[in-house]
DNA sequence: AGCGAAATAT
DNA sequence: AATATTTCGC
């Protein structure tokens, strides 16, 4: 007597997290009290749930995840229990008591306020998302108490004080505003079985700094993860299915196909893609490959870059500078400001900003030949300059047919 | 697959 | 109204 085994006393350790409910059954097989460890781990679970049921709507894979969870070792306990009684089949699966509890508290779909709250209150106890606002972005009113964190950007040379790229605040109709989060996934068509799921639930939460070049805010599922190109797609992401969640669960309940979050091109994050513009000698040779590519943005996907340059080329584009009449409008005190972090922008850009080619080729290319585009230089130019005032754009109303 | 433009959505 | 996302044709 007296020596307790390590396991024992792991499994009653508020931080243990094991690596799938497999796993923890495992332990739990071996432990002496099985159902004090048990229902601690279960109430551990249902903590969580409490938490990310603020973001179901962001989570829905992982509230299945952590439903599918509970409800299984809510059996497991039922069991626990039964066996010392007397040998009843197990049935009946608790399944809806932990959601009852949870409507009672009037969670509605609707509840978009209620949810917000939520989210803020354990956001500042719980630093796992971090969006501070610092740049000339940020102008929400709501102080926000969940900044710290240090940032997670690795960039090459930028050195910056402020956070990443996202200076986005979801002021307006910016609901969900939540960081990473999976990133793992890739081709994992390898995992066990089963219970495996459940382990993906517990390995979200400790998944947390995996970024390696730029971490970039990421609205909804994507894959990309970590150092490499993080190319693919994976723009409809959420709604998909995961092939490590049993077909009766995830046929249950959530599953609505959600819309991207919007990404948030930050003046940081536009100046790396203006940059990126450059160096492919302009937006109109520029692809939104290559961009991206350039830009190394974790997380930034093609489909982003393509919609960002569209709306570029839509402001550079329009009005021919060097046609003739209304020359530069948009040079004179329009495109005004350097602005404050171009100074330390600067820095990162000229010197060690990309890891690339430090030298820029000034779209140069372009020696006086084909002037059948009948542009004038490269519009970047202009916009390069600046954080990301691509705006008014007025166009005389006098003739500027096509 | 990827790009560009247009249609949508927020 | 501006800007991001999705859709569609090539």
């Amino acid at each position: 007597m007296g020596s307790v085994l390590p396991e024992l006393s792991l499994d009653l350790r508020p931080s243990f997290v094991p690596k799938t409910i497999t796993d923890f059954l495992r332990h739990l097989s071996s432990a002496t009290d099985r159902l004090a460890t048990l229902h601690d781990f279960l109430s551990r679970l249902e903590d969580e749930l409490r938490k990310i049921h603020a973001f179901k709507r962001e989570l829905p894979l992982s509230m299945l995840l952590l439903n599918d969870a509970i409800s299984l070792l809510k059996t497991e306990s039922q069991k626990c229990r039964l066996r010392d009684s007397s040998p009843v089949l197990e049935e009946f699966i608790p399944l809806k008591k932990e959601r009852d509890r949870n409507e009672g508290n009037n969670y509605n779909d609707n509840d978009m306020d209620n949810e917000c709250r939520d989210k803020k209150n354990w956001l500042s106890s719980v630093q796992l998302w971090n969006n501070s606002t610092t740049n000339n972005y940020a102008s929400d009113r709501k102080h926000q108490q969940l900044h710290t964190l240090e940032n997670k950007k690795i960039e090459e040379g930028q050195s910056v004080g402020e956070d990443p790229f996202q200076s986005c605040s979801n002021r307006n109709g910016g609901r969900r505003a939540f960081m990473p989060f999976s990133r793992y996934s890739s081709s994992s068509s390898s995992v066990p079985v089963a219970t495996a799921g459940l382990a993906a639930a517990t390995k979200e939460e400790k998944e947390e700094s995996v970024m390696n070049r730029l971490s970039l805010q990421t609205p909804s599922v994507k894959e990309g993860c970590g150092s490499r190109g993080s190319r693919s797609s994976s723009s409809r992401a959420v709604s998909s299915s995961p092939p490590t969640v049993h077909p009766s669960l995830r046929a249950s309940s959530l599953q609505q196909t959600a819309r991207k979050q919007r990404r948030c091109w930050s003046p940081e994050l536009h100046r790396r893609f203006v940059n990126a513009l450059q160096k492919l000698g302009g937006s109109q040779a520029a692809t939104p490959k290559q961009i991206r590519e350039l830009m190394q943005v974790d997380g930034l996907t093609n489909d982003e870059v393509k919609s960002h340059l569209q709306k570029y080329r839509l402001h550079t584009r329009r009005v021919p500078a060097g046609s003739g009449n209304q020359p530069v409008v948009v040079l004179g005190g329009l495109w005004m400001s350097q602005d404050q972090y171009n100074d330390s922008s600067k820095v990162s850009s000229s010197g060690s900003g990309s890891p690339q080619s430090p030298l820029h080729l000034t779209t140069g290319s372009r020696g006086g030949t084909s002037p059948t585009e009948g542009d004038s230089m490269e519009d970047d130019e202009d916009a390069r300059s600046e954080s990301y005032s691509w705006k008014s754009h007025m166009q005389k109303p006098g003739k500027v047919d096509v």
